[in-house]
DNA sequence: TAACCTATATACCGATCGGTATGGAAACAA
DNA sequence: TTGTTTCCATACCGATCGGTATATAGGTTA
């Protein structure tokens, strides 16, 4: 199973083909239809893997005590993934959503679904932090939460591309000196 | 030519079929091929179209008399082209750089390098500015110029991810809030 | 009209895609 | 030993992939 997520995650859903899949997780193609039922659905276990194993750091990020701790952990977080040595670089939810053909837009309906709940958690979280005085006034909870996302998705672009971690230390650094608020 | 650019843009290298191709260029596959050589010398040629007609801004952008011009600049300018009702949402090299299989490898590496030497050019921008005092001593151009890539590159992946136009608009006005300097 | 050249369109190539039917070996009951 | 059941590997399915050979249609020259 973590097996099928190396290869989703590395090569994308529609990238990720049948025998290197099945090779990778050492069965043949009738057993992964007899354990998973089909590519979708094996996929979907995938991500389900991927969120628990790879994304928990999101939960305990949000439970920083400032809004700039929780942007320090959310950052910082993704980092140690997109760039794991053991693992494929980049966001696995980045490379299955964009592109593609038309045959696998439930997929990336699926990925959007889940991004977009992370987002809210995200969203209340900053406004506690505006409510609690982390942040100026001035800062609207959802624009700073769409920025956030969108540095962390430009980060995993960035990993996708070969970039170096310590050029990617550093862009955390620039962000964070940046941050409004505490 | 400009059809088979529609094409790669929305679906990526791999993600654009032959059969797509053709169909919106109007021609055979042995017209396609006459003209053109293969499929890769037919991407790199929409590549070329696209960094001539859409990314055109950025040399004007580079120009702008501060660096917070450049920035904004660059932000609005790449929103436009990612969010032009006309075209495909997202930027195309984000889309045919990320994920895919062994096969296209060559095709990443020829949008990394365009990538990489756009960046050198960014990164003199602001070493200019640095100069002209438009940006404090303790910013960093590289970093400075990598953390704004990295904004775009993420914006771009929203706006293909379907993110609506005044959304994006208020992370670049989210962004320019935090430019340090002028 | 006859010969010829070009250019396109159809039909096809081997390979691979996601997905499945089948045959034969192993395990069990009688 | 015989019959039966289970399970899995091989071989195969139609569709599509990128790419090409061939045949026909149209225009030009004699």
């Amino acid at each position: 199973m973590s097996a099928a997520l190396q290869v989703f995650w590395r090569r994308g859903y529609e990238g990720a083909s049948l025998a290197e899949l099945t090779e990778a997780m050492g069965i043949t193609k009738p057993s992964l239809y007899a354990c998973f039922g089909n590519k979708e659905s094996l996929f979907r276990k995938a991500l389900d893997l991927y969120e628990r194993d790879k994304l928990c750091y999101v939960k305990s990020a949000l439970e920083a005590p400032t809004s700039r701790g929780v942007a320090e952990r959310l950052l910082r977080g993704s980092l140690a993934i997109q760039t794991n040595s053991t693992d494929p670089k980049g966001c696995m939810g980045v490379i299955s959503s964009v592109g593609g053909t038309a045959h696998s837009e439930c997929i990336r309906d699926e990925i959007l679904a889940r991004r977009t709940s992370s987002d809210r958690a995200l969203i209340e979280r900053l406004e506690r932090a505006r409510v609690e005085g982390d942040l100026p006034d001035h800062v609207e909870p959802p624009a700073l939460a769409c920025y956030l996302s969108t540095v962390m998705q430009g980060m995993a672009v960035q990993a996708g591309a070969g970039v170096p971690v310590d050029r990617l230390e550093a862009l955390i650094d620039t962000t964070l000196t940046m941050w409004p608020g505490r």
